[in-house]
DNA sequence: TTATTTTGAGACTGATCGGTCTTTTTTTCA
DNA sequence: TGAAAAAAAGACCGATCAGTCTCAAAATAA
């Protein structure tokens, strides 16, 4: 790689636990001279502003995300197992990118904020349902789940039910929530099984 | 009421919006002071400075939201009557005070930020979880319930499942989250009956 | 009505914001 | 190795930030 490729990823890397744990308003551009290690002019020269490198840095941290989270499942038994793994790695506390689900905090900041951020959030939910709901069409195909079950209505609670958990778990520090909400949804899942 | 708290208390209610939909940090006093009608000088005469105003409209906009979720359904025929009428509350999208719901707001915003609004946060989220579990207790009372559903447990299902399809529709602007969000919700109380 | 107190206006401050630009350093390629 | 190109440094910019302070206006009490 050139090296101006390789300071680009390097900056976007640093910087991705920067702003998915301040949020984009609050990581100021001080903040992430530090973390990269750069002078103001090393880190303009690779993005055209703040907005473009939080748009990268976004795009990255999904990325992470998703593979820590969906990554591993989709590497399960096709189907039933795929949305217990996937469920279990959500509740997993330690990632490589702090600060909770990208996806959730742009969804909350930029509720009535920065537009491009939050197009590219809206983007990536729609991905992360679309493997849900992959999921759960495989669970169906194999018999584990009962054909009447309607996958992207199934797979939006999932989805919902575990964000919402998640904040509540990072607010409160009580490692239990996410634990006992995964028990929640599969208790339901449960219901959809033949 | 002496001029000067009814000024405070113009400037609480007209600031409680602002911060519920941009956050503390993005808005700004000029933001305020635009919404209040007031000059610098005439909010700072009140608060002490831009945390404790925010803290006070963040109470504010609790108890408003309060009133609005738990003022009614507390109204209901104690018991599940109540649960399912603060479930369906929640659904409800026109709010005095925009910009969704306070407490998960400065959850995400105050996650690694501002100590003191992220415990004011902690504090009604417990208050409001405390609401929930009398709604629980008193339909294990009447029977609607059984004994053996752990209150507190559900309670925080309930309300950590709402808060997550709450951001997701206020995301995608899709109408049908949370209303889909209260059957799967209802359909796992359903289990809970006698 | 007058004296006193409370309240609000608005100019001002220093710090920090994102962003620009010139210059120096480093890399690349001939 | 030397010339050209790319990359990074860091001084600098105007705008905006939260917050201060003085003084005039308004409310209150006598």
């Amino acid at each position: 790689m050139a090296k101006g490729q390789e300071t680009r990823q390097h900056i976007i890397e640093k910087s991705a636990p920067i702003f998915n744990k301040l949020g984009f308003a609050r990581a100021s551009m001080a903040d992430l001279m530090t973390a990269t290690g750069l002078e103001k002019g090393g880190i303009y020269r690779h993005f055209e502003g703040k907005e473009e490198l939080a748009c990268a840095a976004f795009d990255y941290a999904c990325a992470i995300k998703e593979q820590e989270w969906f990554g591993a499942a989709a590497k399960a038994q096709p189907g039933f197992a795929q949305i217990e793994k996937f469920i279990l790695n959500f509740s997993a506390v330690p990632s490589k990118i702090e600060g909770g689900c990208p996806i959730f905090n742009a969804a909350i900041e930029h509720d009535d904020g920065n537009r491009i951020l939050k197009e590219r959030a809206i983007a990536a939910y729609e991905q992360w349902i679309l493997r849900l709901i992959s999921f759960i069409e495989e669970a169906k195909k194999s018999g584990e789940l009962a054909k009447k079950v309607q996958s992207r209505k199934t797979a939006i609670f999932i989805f919902c039910s575990l964000e919402g958990a998640l904040a509540v778990q990072r607010l409160t520090k009580n490692k239990n929530i996410l634990p006992e909400q995964r028990r929640f949804i599969l208790k339901e899942l449960e219901a959809f099984k033949n």
